[in-house]
DNA sequence: TTTAATTTTAAGGTTTTTTTAAGTTTTGGG
DNA sequence: CCCAAAACTTAAAAAAACCTTAAAATTAAA
């Protein structure tokens, strides 16, 4: 899970970072509102923890810009006390949830949890393609009554590529939802991990397959 | 694809909702500007016809609520011929086309047609021609179940053919644009691409053809 | 701390695509 | 009908992308 912090505030981006990284999250940060909005525009995060003060743009406008461009990752809203009605604001553009400052970090954790389990709950717990499916509690890849665990990487992998469903997800797509978007790794890696999967896929006895597409990445396919 | 047809016309729009039918496309009809807007909000749309003189709202007023509220479905225009400056106007906010009452439902079939062809060359997953279609995400040719993979530079000449649907396609022209300005690349390469998709073509059973005119360049054609 | 598991790097081999080249066929004007 | 230019086809060389494996590095677990 990806989750995105913007906020001037570097001390407490930076604390919140270590904490839901101990958490097993994946975070990146941003230290104003345009940068910010730059990462967002991605796509690729499972939710965006967004804080309304801020110099250059403010919270309300990434907010709104982001809707406006169809960017539906759920988005957190940090407030002062004092910007009640920005808050409210801020729900009617089409924010998720809201934290006043300060809070109880234990305040936080748990209601990123809950937007997290919000959005699962729309994807299930168990995805499926043709004779398959990825048990993303367990990590497991399911064929009929056999089983086989996968590392981290791996299930990240295939998880991409199942929720795309028939479409093919090019290789920059893999490193920036997976590794961040800066990072030095290579396309290599992820044609390590796609040969550890195939063979996790026979292992199974799956007719799916990881067909490549040359020069673009991976799409899933029922074989035949 | 989904369309709207909004004229208080009743007869009219009846007539063209089973025309459009015919032609596979899902119609929804509104008998006035104010149901008209009402649908046309939800953004589902793949496009809307849209009559300008209607009784209570009328459909430059729609138009220019739909783009006030970022709806950006491509919008037809009818118009009566006396409507000429009502026409400027439309097109002015935002309208993508129109045309004038009465007229051939040939021509509005062409017009609607060409209108969706824009929009997918935008959103863009599948082209076709004649009988057979370009899937731009898996680089494949598909007529009915056969499919059979590109190479990135047989997509790129067969993708600029399909756009060009019945214009020809000068030599110079796919050098330019697959190979850049400042290239030394060969007419004879071109050349061998299209006897490797002309081979393809007929892998697949398809009786489109790429058609070469002496001297100039090539065109798409469905054979007999 | 040792062991085990995961992740990454590196390298060699394989396949596919792209280009070049050369011989063959088609075309249309003279 | 003949010829030259244009187009076609095929094979093979060159380049690029990809796959697989093993080993090194890192991280997590016992």
């Amino acid at each position: 899970m990806k989750i995105l912090l913007v906020d001037d505030e570097k001390q407490l981006i930076d604390a919140l970072s270590v904490i839901l990284k101990k958490n097993n999250y994946s975070v990146d940060c941003a230290y104003n509102g345009e940068d910010g909005l730059d990462l967002a525009m991605s796509g690729i995060y499972d939710l965006i923890v967004l804080d309304i003060m801020m110099p250059k743009i403010d919270g309300i406008t990434v907010l709104k810009t982001l809707r406006q461009q169809k960017i539906n990752t759920p988005i957190l809203m940090l407030s002062a006390k004092s910007e009640i009605s920005d808050k409210i604001d801020g729900l009617n553009f089409g924010a998720d949830d809201y934290i006043t400052k300060p809070f109880i970090t234990e305040e936080l954790l748990a209601r990123i949890r809950a937007l997290l389990r919000r959005k699962e709950k729309f994807t299930g717990d168990v995805l499926s393609f043709g004779d398959i499916s990825l048990d993303r509690d367990t990590f497991e890849l399911v064929r009929d009554k056999k089983k086989i665990a996968l590392g981290k990487k791996e299930f990240q992998i295939f998880e991409m590529l199942i929720l795309n469903e028939g479409k093919s997800i090019d290789k920059e797509k893999f490193i920036e939802k997976i590794w961040g978007y800066d990072t030095d790794a290579e396309y290599n890696t992820i044609e390590v991990y796609v040969s550890f999967l195939r063979k996790k896929l026979t292992a199974v006895g799956s007719k799916t397959e990881i067909k490549s597409i040359r020069g673009i990445g991976y799409t899933l396919g029922e074989g035949k």
